[in-house]
DNA sequence: CGAAGATACGGAGGCACCCTCCGTTTAACA
DNA sequence: TGTTAAACGGAGGGTGCCTCCGTATCTTCG
């Protein structure tokens, strides 16, 4: 019960230092493209025991969220910045360059950020939480201003942008994707139902509810 | 030398009814949602052993080849009568539509065509090149009638389609992807650069050779 | 400083899967 | 029915995941 939440004791120095080994091992080897390299092998190059990592990061995606936690934040305050731009809309489309940018760099984001996704349920993964966060204050104010469609929530954007940078490690698949996300603000741009002449509604389902 | 393609033999009856058990029992085992099942195991369930079904079927890719050919090919033949539709952007949303459905039906779908767009290069992939050539054909039509922009490529479309349905096994995946198809129609339907006041031109690259 | 105790280390070991190789079995043909 | 090519199947070697626990090392306190 007795909640002594600091310091009964220092941390021990080598395991302050051997987790920062993996860290640096890790993020080497996934951003070199393999974010489904062996975690052997990440413990390996870091020079500690498999027991070593995996004390320090239980999961495969504990270790990812610790590698990728600060570029999720740097994503996230941009989102912040952007909130400031005069066109919503394309502080909206500027991020999600952005993003694109962060994954060309770093191979293993993808893996991570969609793993992060996909665990989902009501997991924590705190990277998660926080790039809807980031898209949906984007989302909010364009539709607030009118400017863009209500009825899409920040996770179902998040779904289609990973979906979307899954199939990086193609030829070209970054200008692909850039290309896909134009055509994809624009159709943002354009209000749901009725007006397109598509057939009857074009949705079966009203809309989803969105969170914040 | 001797090119005697045809039947030098009959080919052996146990051959023939090993490959369908392990069809059979693939179809089953992926369906189920496991596309990411061992090879064991359906080997198990089709009463073979490890070593027949590796002859087979010589790559997991292979296998999803076989099981889901018919599959492509019921969407190949959708495109087909589509293309006799009246709206050719309509059209072209049915048929991702249609994708979708197959996809819930069909979980192990996913999987196996994402596996088969990125094993990418210039392996054969019947899967792929059936299903660009349908989308091509319907991308083709539109852009033709001026309804839609015309430098987006198959391969960008079935990627970005894959993408989205990559997520499926979330909770509410389905209508998300439904939702985020009809932005992304929407947005083939907008001109790309210039008109739209979003700064400067809209995409770094000029735009993707189309193959088709 | 030197013990005591807490904490972390690391790799062996059990499990699952991948894929190959080859001795054995079986079907087709004569 | 015998010959022979084709197919069978599973043992085995490799890799990766993750757990467990005997041992080593660090911190603290006398």
């Amino acid at each position: 019960m007795d909640d002594h939440t600091d310091q009964s004791r220092k941390p021990r120095a080598d395991a302050v230092r051997n987790r920062e080994r993996v860290l640096e091992a890790a993020k080497l080897v996934f951003n070199a493209g393999g974010s489904e390299a062996s975690l052997e092998a990440v413990a390996k190059r870091a020079g500690v025991g498999i027991g070593t990592l995996y004390r320090h990061f239980p999961t495969r995606e504990d270790l990812f969220e610790a590698v990728y936690r600060r570029e999720v934040e740097q994503l996230s305050e941009l989102a912040e910045q952007l909130k400031n731009a005069k066109d919503p809309v394309d502080a909206l489309r500027r991020w999600l360059r952005s993003g694109v940018e962060f994954v060309a760099t770093k191979k293993g984001m993808v893996a991570a950020l969609a793993l992060a996704v996909q665990s989902g349920s009501e997991l924590q993964t705190f990277s998660f939480e926080r790039l809807t966060k980031a898209i949906g204050s984007l989302l909010d104010r364009a539709a607030a201003a009118g400017a863009m469609r209500a009825d899409i929530s920040p996770e179902d954007l998040l779904r289609a942008f990973f979906g979307m940078c899954y199939m990086h490690d193609q030829p070209g698949w970054q200008s692909s994707v850039l290309r896909m996300l134009d055509v994809f603000v624009d159709g943002l741009r354009v209000q749901p139902a009725g007006k397109i002449k598509t057939r009857a509604a074009s949705s079966a389902k009203p809309a989803a509810k969105r969170k914040r």
